[in-house]
DNA sequence: CAAGCCAGTTGACAGTGTCTACCTCTCGGC
DNA sequence: GCCGAGAGGTAGACACTGTCAACTGGCTTG
């Protein structure tokens, strides 16, 4: 057993290995014994750190969340110089959530899409993505939007922040679902409908 | 063997029972075995008739496509008498969207959020899901929309029923995605949540 | 030094999709 | 009227899965 393994702990090895299975193959694909059989271990060694297999899912799951989150953070504070161009900014975490889903189709499945470990079960899941979510929704309680008639909600900030998190989470979703290629579409067409969708969402939300 | 089996065949009947299995306990756990089990047939039977599972799914997501179809046409046809009240019933057409996701949730994730067998492999669940899709942009196309800024594309039906698709979809898929869960949300809450997203889509697209 | 736990092993069980071999009934051509 | 073929159904096997149980070796702690 070489130093690394000693320090990196099994089950560690296990999430990283599990997570590059998932990236590659997604969700369905994945097995514990798989897992154990790339570790050069036996196919309960897992069990020792993971009470099911559910529980490894939550692990990968919460690392997906942070990744996804981080992917978030990172992009949208790439704005310009001037301090406060909310909008641009806006639109900049909106294209890196597409680029998100785009470029990590089967993670972005896994955490959207795919039936999730009971979350009770894995508070530390829940957390993460509750994060990356708080993340539109601060950013959007900072601005003024177009006001919706029929407001009467305590908290806006949150309604229009699931609005636009609709949006996008349907776009990404559909642009990667099967159904999407019933219809003949090009990857420029591609495109230029989620280019549509955004202009449309700021039609909605634009002042 | 009664007359009523004799009748309906065994393939009808598989497709019949895989239905239910999906619509009572989700894709995840169809079982070939135990639709053969419930028909009391042999495990083998079923294949006489299906090349693999994925061909007795594709069935079955072609008649899911086919209700979701049916059900959109017969909300989106309860408008009132004023024969063209356009924007009333693409709002029907929007609402009966949502109930069918609310109340079929198993069957909505299966169609778009669960990974199709190949739809090269199954042309006819292909052309139910394109019907469905239909409904929605040949509706739009009949109506007049607020210009879109970017729009240079030959098609603006086809963007904008994406963008009412995606917003929907995304909708949909949230509420029942094990990610909700996440905010603390009591169902009223989430009925607003549904509401604010239809009033933000009528300021987006309403001229 | 003994006790006990911790991480790992092997072996088993039930469940799955799917392959192959067999049986049996029916129907069309000679 | 028979006979061969094929369609539909059966039984058994294989490789794979998640998970349970029993066992083993080493480290820590009393």
């Amino acid at each position: 057993m070489s130093p690394s393994d000693r320090t990196r702990s099994l089950k560690e090895a296990c999430v990283d290995e599990a997570f590059k299975i998932i990236e590659t193959d997604g969700v369905e694909t994945l097995s514990l014994r798989e897992v154990a059989r790339r570790l050069g271990v036996s196919h309960q060694a897992p069990y020792k750190h993971f009470a099911t297999k559910d529980h490894i899912l939550a692990a990968v799951v919460t690392r997906c969340y942070a990744d996804f989150a981080a992917h978030l953070e990172a992009r949208a504070q790439v704005h310009d110089d001037r301090a406060h161009d909310d909008w641009a900014d806006l639109g900049a975490m909106g294209r890196a959530y597409l680029d998100y889903a785009r470029e990590n189709p089967l993670k972005y499945r896994l955490m959207f899409s795919a039936p999730l470990p009971d979350p009770a079960d894995h508070p530390e899941m829940l957390d993460q993505a509750r994060f990356a979510f708080s993340l539109l929704r601060d950013k959007l309680s900072r601005m003024t939007l177009k006001p919706a008639s029929d407001d009467m909600s305590a908290d806006p900030a949150k309604h229009d922040a699931i609005f636009i998190w609709s949006c996008l989470h349907g776009l990404a979703s559909l642009m990667q679902s099967d159904a999407i290629d019933t219809l003949p579409m090009t990857s420029t067409e591609r495109e230029t409908a989620a280019s549509r969708v955004m202009t449309r969402l700021s039609l909605a939300l634009q002042p």
